[in-house]
DNA sequence: CAGGAATATTCCTGTAAAGGAATATTAAAA
DNA sequence: TTTTAATATTCCTTTACAGGAATATTCCTG
């Protein structure tokens, strides 16, 4: 996984942002007025969604629609898939983990 | 989603740890050992990690033996697939969204 | 109980990053 | 061509946080 991704994700205008552009693209006049940002933070924030390839910007005219590029959901799908095992709780591997731990020490003495 | 989830992750040491206890739950030690990280850095990390939910501890006597919770991982996904339209390239409602723009204006004159 | 191993915590310092305010840029409109 | 709207950028200040070093804590073992 992107750690410039999860950092751009982390803070929480942004994931704000973000969760905004799911309905539909906006401009940032737009996403300033509904999330109540001063308009130069919101493009701070777009520049660095942007510069993580979370967003793109459509020019039109004076404007810039902004909207969500679907590259880094699909990573982090991919990312999120090799963690099934654990997530869908069949991650019980602990118990051989602590066995594997104990063998090394075993041939000292063996108390329950 | 959670944003401490996220800014737990995006930190580039914090990741690796989390990719490394995929495999197989850890000892503190033994993590700082393979991701080159003293000890201190790796328990600090591991809270972080720890609160954020992300790990959990189970104590073995003078160690702590570090472990993924499914949880987060599941809320990820749960939030991931609030965008399945955008990620499975289906999002191409921009062009609806520049008519709706389109549709405000006019009434004054109408240009192409 | 003394010593040592594993881990956590604290204090300090440097740095990155977020917000505020002002300003630059670009394009349309008058 | 001046003005205005939309957006980006810069500068400044404050704050959060990561790493280093030292130390505290806990538990085992002799």
């Amino acid at each position: 996984m992107n750690a410039k991704v999860m950092s751009a994700l982390a803070e929480p205008n942004r994931l704000q942002i973000v969760e905004l552009l799911r309905e539909h693209p906006l401009t940032v006049g737009e996403i300033a007025e509904r999330l109540q940002l001063r308009q130069p933070q919101a493009s701070k924030h777009l520049r660095v969604l942007s510069e993580a390839g979370i967003v793109e910007a459509q020019v039109d005219a004076n404007r810039r629609i902004y909207r969500l590029r679907p590259e880094p959901f699909q990573e982090l799908d991919d990312w999120l898939m090799s963690y099934r095992d654990i997530w869908e709780e069949r991650f019980d591997r602990l118990d051989d983990y602590l066995q594997k731990l104990q063998g090394k020490e075993t041939g000292k003495e063996q108390q329950d």
